[in-house]
DNA sequence: AACTATTTATAAGA
DNA sequence: TTCTTATAAATAGTT
């Protein structure tokens, strides 16, 4: 949601951390406050930052949620309290999986392979891109052999050069 | 977010409160894992639903954050554990509030008063804005007067039927 | 449960 | 931190 795409990873730099930190926690506090009182649910929403601040929504008395909760999870039937928290990793896993997957269709199209799914628009665009690629490529190689010439004749004049001082030498030697 | 603004209130009716929820829950679990990933922070968040059901997303185990923060909301200069909430409220007053004023600043704008702020730029779309609703109230205008006229010709073709009738039948009469 | 038109969130830059 | 802007993401209403 932003200028660029972000991957789900620790940001290492610490001053863009900070910045990313103090925005989506407001972001955060912002979405937990409209659940509770677009849907008429409960929230309580706990959040250290790194340097160990506290920040906090809660629509309700938070210990009596946190009461609530206890008492939850200290039911018999309640065993899946983690669980719940492991959908969220399951719904991050699919989705990158699912990326992962249409990154490796992407590649199987541009390699002209599995096309079948595809209408035609997509192989106009697809076409498109190869195109576009082999123009790249036809360019890149270019531009390698008129480096290589150049270098070339540069060699050649050179060597041509070293003959003639050495031929030059020589006859300066038979001279003497 | 969506095809249309949505107010800040319950929202009434209870299925489209329940596909909300749903859809907000999901991704109010999916920002507080983002937000821990990213950002390094410890976050646990727990939602009620209406029906009682219990969501929860923890990125650390659970019990020990809501120990840790019942650590730090017992020390005694840690009374602001409620005015934390209090924020968000806040914040929502504060953007209805600059809402409110926006809508005001337009009004009056719309009315030619308290120009003074804006810009050359904002006062041609000012103008553009105006010529187009008077050209629309023109428009409306012109229906309305030609809809008058159609309904009076009618009208008028009826009464001078209805008298040359009443001629016609007199003269019946007369010439009877 | 999908689909999109829109709104909202936010990354990057100043 | 705050503002702005371009873009990614969430999601309201619809099917």
């Amino acid at each position: 949601m932003g200028r660029g795409k972000v991957e789900l990873k620790r940001i290492e730099n610490p001053s863009s951390r900070q910045v990313t930190f103090s925005k989506r926690r407001n972001g955060l506090l912002k979405k937990a406050f409209e659940l509770s009182v677009l849907c008429d649910a409960e929230v309580a929403l706990l959040i250290f930052s790194p340097s160990a601040k506290v920040f906090q929504f809660a629509s309700h008395d938070i210990q009596r949620t946190i009461a609530k909760y206890k008492t939850e999870v200290g039911l018999p039937n309640s065993d899946d309290q983690g669980i719940r928290t492991m959908e969220v990793w399951r719904n991050e896993i699919d989705h990158l999986t699912r990326t992962i997957h249409d990154l490796e269709a992407r590649h199987m199209h541009l390699a002209g392979e599995n096309l079948s799914a595809l209408g035609i628009k997509d192989l106009k665009q697809l076409e498109r891109q190869l195109r576009l690629g082999v123009e790249r490529i036809r360019s890149k190689k270019r531009r390698i052999i008129s480096e290589q010439i150049t270098y070339l004749k540069r060699k050649v004049r050179f060597l041509t050069l070293s003959l003639y001082r050495r031929h030059h030498t020589n006859s300066n030697f038979t001279s003497d």
